[in-house]
DNA sequence: TTGTGTTACTTTGTATTCAAAATATTTGAA
DNA sequence: TTCAAATATTTTGAATACAAAGTAACACAA
């Protein structure tokens, strides 16, 4: 039938606006990089110290939505220009306590959001309404992509859910209350 | 005012939702990865092949919105799999035609969409309607997104558009035709 | 006390991604 | 013809990004 067709034809949209949407995040962030000094992801763990003051290596990999080698990464060159500092836990010392220096501060409260400053505006010139419509569909497809991740690997080991899953399970649910459906 | 406030917390939580997107994409290619030995983007560029025939190098990346550079290297693996064949055109021999051989069109046939099987079928459920709504949501952000990449440069330097900027507007318009020189 | 398992982070290896520089080729003008 | 500009691709260098393996430290039990 031709709304079955319809759908795998959404399929292939619906990729291609996501391509696209993540290549524009990834060309502001060089941009970003070449005004600032800063990447998008560079900022996004600059501006959650910032909100949160000393945060342990993990919880800012799970707020930032990033693998815990990842944040390395970032830390590694975030250290390097001493916007941040790294120090061992006292209690205990597995732990990474990351904070930021008045450097990291004051490149943290002049950079714009990780986010485009003209994305921002158009944005902000829509309704508040529209502007929650956006974030409830982007939301709704947060949920339908995450899902997946979830049920894959019981799935593939097609035994019961393991603690690994459930923690996934858990971080991924995270703060979003479901929204109201319009 | 309250809802300019309210505008800068949508910010937060659009990137938010952005960036979990983008994870969700990459968590599945590395699934689809070591299920069918292909990536995302991979596979994207083997589907466009399987549709289109043979491509150019060039074509290819603007199809798959993908810088030059970047499908040099996805095609390097790919050749090496022997799923692609590359052979400069002799019309024009900086030119690199790209075609798939049997085992790519194999391979191509067999592997799912680059998308989350899990996010099509729960696409699926949703009523046309509310699929488009989607559809056209993220596009509003694409193009939201996109102006921003185009307008910035000119923005910046506060003078006219550079040779450069005019590349990067007349590859991310797309499928727009090139624009007129003022 | 001595393992044993878990946890927190770092390291390693691979892939994507871009800009910018380098290379090869074509095109168009002098 | 010759030479400069434009075009198509590749190369190079840097940053993300993950999984998986490695390291160090904790925690709990035998």
């Amino acid at each position: 039938m031709a709304t079955v067709m319809a759908a795998g034809q959404f399929d292939e949209a619906i990729l291609t606006s996501l391509r696209r949407i993540m290549r524009a995040v990834d060309l502001y962030s060089r941009q970003l990089a070449s005004r600032h000094h800063l990447t998008g992801p560079q900022l996004v763990c600059l501006r959650l110290l910032h909100k949160h003051g000393v945060m342990t290596s993990g919880h800012l990999a799970q707020e930032a939505t990033l693998s815990a080698g990842t944040i390395t990464g970032i830390l590694d060159r975030l250290e390097q220009r001493a916007y941040i500092r790294r120090e061992r836990s006292a209690d205990d010392k597995r732990q990474v306590k990351v904070s930021l220096t008045d450097t990291g501060r004051e490149a943290v409260s002049q950079a714009p959001l990780p986010l485009q400053e003209r994305f921002q505006q158009r944005l902000a010139t829509l309704p508040a309404t529209r502007q929650q419509e956006i974030l409830y569909v982007l939301d709704s497809v947060v949920n339908m992509m995450e899902a997946e991740a979830v049920d894959a690997a019981p799935l593939l080991t097609s035994g019961p859910a393991t603690a690994e899953s459930e923690d996934v399970a858990a971080f991924l649910s995270d703060d979003t209350p479901p929204p109201p459906r319009p």
